[in-house]
DNA sequence: ACCTGAACACCGTTCAAGT
DNA sequence: ACCTGAACACCGTTCAAGT
């Protein structure tokens, strides 16, 4: 069976100078790694899918990783507008979707959101731009977080410290999820998002001094 | 270079029959795990420190994913073995050394804690046995959130519901620390751990009446 | 029953060569 | 400057054959 009998996704190679082969090879990880996970993420696929040769990745990244370190990039400027769109400048109900925002990030995109952490990308010195990106997804966070405290809705403490705990939060939800080690009936999820959120915030909560604690 | 040269770790062929193979894979996987990584587990390298074939491990596990199953079951186990050992039948103060517990155990053992989640495992049905020994694990958190509750200290929603919160909490600590997103300084991730438990704590307190939430 | 050794179908990556 | 195609050093897994 030849090669010409693979179908390629886009049309192939009409001229020899992709036009941006570098943006083309990030779709189609992208969309490998929604549709198949990034276990089926190989360079012969990707190549074979372009119509190009699977060593000419090499030309526009450093390797494989590079690669998905793009894709986590990605993944983190998604997520970040995600957040801020809920958000906007709003309040305690807000704040709880914002929450609500991220786990159904992860759920909607679990092989993705895996790349973005998971430790794909762990060895060797992190790719700036992708620090980055991780940075100010985590920013939308503590904006939110020091608006609340503003309006007396989130106690005084350090909204770093705040920011860090809240996201640890929302991440091992997500994570428990899609690693399925939670209930996969989708209204038994709805529950457990809308339950941490609640007790997250009475954690987190400026109220009245408490007799105990 | 032939195969004398290798230094296999444990004596080599003594017997043609290994006294117990199984068992010993296992040992030599976790050590493998423990000290160098996931990435750097393969078939080969445990045959090579065992002074077997590479290929006898397919008559005491199915592949090398029953492995890692095996791997991530003796995860929970340990991991189960320390969060009842430190919860003893204590109280608050206990409860907040678990939750302690259960993150050390992660950064102690952070290649060992991603198979036991993770995804390595996650295609095809899961394995009986580690399905058991993670419900197990769980099962103690449950049983501790019960006691709480008896002693009026955890307010008395589902202890299931609860339960999950409280395992997602310190996952995503767990999970963010292991995955290099925090920092890395000793101490602040101390701080860290014991402001989650804070904030978690009184997320999930028997407190008084609020006039807020 | 338990283990071996060759073979198979995959990987990511390198490198000289082509345009 | 950009891409190809052969080659290399790895994988996990299968299978006939040995003890």
């Amino acid at each position: 069976m030849a090669a010409s009998g693979v179908r390629p996704r886009r049309k192939p190679r009409d001229r020899y100078h992709h036009g941006d082969l570098r943006r083309a090879l990030l779709d189609e990880a992208l969309r490998t790694i929604h549709q198949d996970g990034v276990e089926a993420l190989t360079l012969r696929t990707i190549g074979l899918a372009l119509g190009v040769s699977r060593t000419a990745l090499y030309r526009h990244f450093a390797d494989k990783r590079a690669l998905l370190s793009a894709v986590a990039t990605e993944g983190f400027r998604m997520l970040r507008g995600r957040l801020v769109e809920v958000w906007g400048s709003g309040g305690v109900r807000e704040f709880n979707e914002m929450g609500v925002a991220y786990v159904q990030f992860a759920i909607a995109n679990p092989s993705h959101y895996r790349v973005m952490f998971g430790g794909f990308v762990d060895d060797g010195p992190r790719d700036e731009e992708l620090t980055r990106e991780g940075m100010a997804a985590f920013q939308a966070l503590v904006d939110a977080i020091a608006a609340l405290q503003k309006s007396a809705d989130v106690r005084k403490d350090d909204p770093l410290q705040l920011a860090r705990f809240i996201w640890a939060t929302v991440h091992g939800v997500s994570m428990l999820i899609i690693d399925g080690q939670l209930s996969h009936q989708h209204a038994q999820l709805d529950d457990l998002i809308q339950f941490a959120m609640q007790r997250l915030q009475t954690g987190i909560a400026a109220g009245p001094a408490r007799t105990r604690n």
